[in-house]
DNA sequence: ATGTAAGCGAGACGGTACGTCTGGTCTTATA
DNA sequence: TATAAGACCAGACGTACCGTCTCGCTTACAT
């Protein structure tokens, strides 16, 4: 079932992912469908978690810069290469005009979501090099590049600008 | 025409926002919509500008955070108190599942978007704030930031956050 | 929901018959209409037999005029006192502008619709008062007659004009 | 105007005779033809006319079923070889739905078109082959079984049957 | 071994919106 | 002063999906 909603949207991307399609793919009725994932956003989350599931790096060699870069590489790498890209945007643009979308979006995928971002900026919290009280909005800065990015149909892999805006994100001491 | 745009995203969001319900609001038949806007996107594209016009300051104080700050909060207090911040989230959510709205978002939008944000970042590269070669990601990350915050929901006046934010894209020099 | 056409029909004519008004008057989805009936046409069909069924006499009183002369003022009188001459005048109609709904009217409406004529006629022949080659013709005629009447909108109970096409098509030997 | 009118009857039947395409076609605004054909009926009243005037034979052989055979062969004819019989044929559709057009083909275009029958039965009459009462009746019965063929399609040059129905009407010598 | 219930596929249903086409009317700009 | 061009309101067209509902059919468990 999963399996048919992943092959719509590789497929047919976000503007052909129809509960009717999906249902018709995995030769499944709609009810079915609607039993397990009451709306079109379940679906997608589980898509996008089921198909990112551990296969994100979780990088720490010290160097944040380093580490950004990588992890934003990889995340891009993953939108391009999966229908999780696809899931995602269908995700976000879903939460635009149903509130129960907006609810999974924000409580079902964004703790996990964040999770590895956060990481990152926490290990180097630790080892000095941002402030604690910054990781926050420095994951919301990278998160907000990286979405932008996917929102706008750029998940190319722009090595200069990626490794560009890590050095960004890097550099704010935040000291007065 | 548009006045009927902006009345239906203002009562009923993006989710109630249907050519049919302008057409009926407006005392218009759907055909004369189609004539003048072929698609959604671009008539959601034409209530944001018309709404957003003239609206935004562009501040120069000398001071890049706080310019940051006010440029910021005037825009997310622009999505909250008209129908401009609905037309974005749903001339967004609109991009992800049609190409020729993504097109429309990039092509007719964008360019006035950005506009002010790399004025500022543009003055304090002048003034040896930020290096030039960075504004392009600059803005990218002051943009992501805005937009996340927009499409999650969260456009309340959050001055903490945004002065943090201002903080950190200031204090970034870029420095090898 | 054939109620629901006939009631269009009975109340506005074939002019106020469309899909949509009759959707909206059975409280039912133009869709499911679709479904059953993929054309006007073939939802026309369907009232008129319906509303026809078993209705119609078969008149053998050994007198050829008099038959055809009652089996006339039935079919008009049908025509004037239900939806089913609406029907018929719409299916014509219909037939005009679409093939599809001239095979409608050719195969599934006319078989039933010829043969009370034929059957009197084939009576008639039986007893000699016409030859049996003729048949197909004066049956013709015969509906010609009728179908002229009902396309100019003189379905009145004209007598003298109805005996009178009687006895001239009970007369005609057809002997040179 | 009348020209780019019989184009579209020629070429697209009349299923594709809107007054827009004629207007498209013949390089004319929409209310220029509203002017002068107050509706789409009286454009096909005069296309038959213009298109069928002075165009029909009055044969006068004394043979009555000849010349019935011989003026009904002419008709379906010209409705074969013109926009004519297109123009016809819409003309009754449109009747079936608007008071107008019916009126319009009753008053402006059956006395011209009843007239050549009417001429043959008369000159019969005179010769005393048919009764004088009966000319109404006869007549309508050709024009019904022409007008049959017509809206069914079949406009095709059966001589056989064209010359029993010829036949037919001759005979019945309306005695008591 | 059999009766029963849960879960399924299939798809009809009432609806809403889509984007297009046409009918007539009303407004401009030209000639 | 009248006409061409065409914008406009209105509403029907036939299609795609939505989310709900009702069917039988099939399994798999409990008797």
């Amino acid at each position: 079932m999963l399996a048919a909603a992943r092959e719509v949207l590789a497929e047919r991307g976000f503007a052909g992912f129809s509960i009717d399609e999906v249902a018709r793919r995995a030769g499944a009725g709609k009810p079915t469908i609607y039993r397990w994932w009451p709306s079109r956003a379940d679906l997608l989350v589980e898509v996008y978690l089921g198909d990112r599931a551990a296969r994100l790096p979780e990088p720490d060699t010290g160097n944040l810069p380093a580490d950004l870069t990588a992890l934003a590489r990889a995340i891009l790498s993953g939108w391009r290469g999966s229908p999780a890209g696809q899931a995602l945007r269908g995700l976000i643009a879903e939460a635009q005009g149903s509130e129960a979308a907006l609810v999974a979006l924000w409580e079902r995928l964004m703790p996990g979501w964040d999770q590895p971002i956060r990481a990152v900026f926490g290990q180097a919290a630790r080892r000095g090099e941002v402030e604690a009280a910054d990781i926050d909005v420095l994951s919301e800065l990278y998160s907000g590049f990286l979405w932008r990015r996917l929102l706008t149909g750029q998940t190319d892999d722009d090595r200069a600008a990626i490794e560009r805006m890590a050095r960004i994100l890097a550099s704010g001491r935040g000291r007065k």
